[in-house]
DNA sequence: GTCGGAATAT
DNA sequence: GATATTCCGA
């Protein structure tokens, strides 16, 4: 196998959703934890409003009422300080794709949460989030490799149906073969190149929080857009069939304007408890 | 003490 | 089922 380019790394920032994806939201400075404790519904420009962005563990001192919705199951009173969570991370098809393209161009033999992470440059993401998925994401790597060990990386070539209904995010993103072949024991090849973008400066500092907010929006707007277009028949093995057993339920006839999403945001990234998480299908951006 | 990975919890 | 948190070994 010698069809690695000698430059197969210079293309991959390009599909990255940088940014273009990444800029162009101006957000709303008040956190959510902020929104929660002074009840601030931030009414104006529904169409604008901006979701959690990242808690920054600024000073906060005196948050003692979130929304005790579930949360005050345990210390509802005498952990003040103790008391914030980063809001649920929703790996979006573009926010998995920075992911793969982490991993491929690591090699799956550094591909660490910590260098994954540090490559990703996503800003809110944390080893955790990362090392989480990366566990899910090896066992589909596994089982792809099981199912199809003859089969190349350009994607789900030759996959049961059980694969695009269970894997829906994964299959968004076309597995590389450097993971599918992990190649022999001694075939290891990697680069010296260490980007590590961590985004340590301050100026920054302020876009690149916004930038998981901000994927995470532009998902859900895409969605919701798309949401009446049919893929084309890509998938048409019906993937309305079955969702998250939860709040969506938008039956059988999907409005071309959905009524207000106030609701669709906070879903988005929603705490620990109230989890009414819309996990969508895969999009057709890649 | 940090990190990675699997197990377990929400 | 997806993501988070915990646990334990390097």
């Amino acid at each position: 196998m010698k069809e690695e380019e000698p430059n197969w790394f210079s293309r991959w920032e390009e599909e990255l959703p940088s940014l273009d994806e990444l800029m162009p939201l101006s957000q709303t400075l008040i956190t959510p934890d902020l929104a929660f404790a002074f009840d601030i519904r931030i009414p104006n420009t529904p169409q604008d409003v901006q979701p959690p962005p990242p808690p920054p563990p600024s000073s906060q001192p005196h948050s003692t009422e979130f929304d005790s919705t579930e949360l005050g199951s345990a210390t509802a009173g005498d952990e003040p300080a103790r008391a914030l969570k980063r809001p649920r991370l929703v790996w979006t098809p573009q926010l998995h794709k920075r992911f793969v393209d982490a991993v491929a161009h690591l090699g799956i033999k550094n591909a660490v949460p910590k260098t994954i992470m540090q490559l990703m440059s996503v800003d809110g993401l944390t080893r955790e989030n990362v090392a989480s998925h990366l566990q899910k994401y090896r066992l589909y790597l596994k089982r792809m490799q099981g199912l199809s060990t003859g089969n190349g990386g350009g994607g789900a070539a030759g996959l049961s149906p059980t694969d695009a209904a269970t894997d829906r995010l994964f299959a968004s993103s076309p597995v590389p073969r450097q993971l599918l072949f992990p190649g022999p024991p001694g075939s290891d090849h990697f680069l010296p190149f260490v980007p590590v973008a961590t985004l340590q400066h301050h100026h920054h500092q302020q876009m690149a929080a916004a930038s998981l907010a901000a994927q995470q929006q532009q998902f859900h707007q895409r969605q919701m857009g798309h949401f009446v277009s049919p893929p084309g028949g890509q998938f048409d093995h019906g993937f309305f069939s079955r969702r998250a057993s939860g709040v969506n339920r938008m039956g059988s006839a999907m409005p071309a304007q959905p009524p207000a999403y106030v609701e669709d945001l906070e879903s988005a990234i929603a705490g620990g408890g109230g989890r009414k998480v819309l996990t969508l299908f895969p999009t057709g951006d890649d």
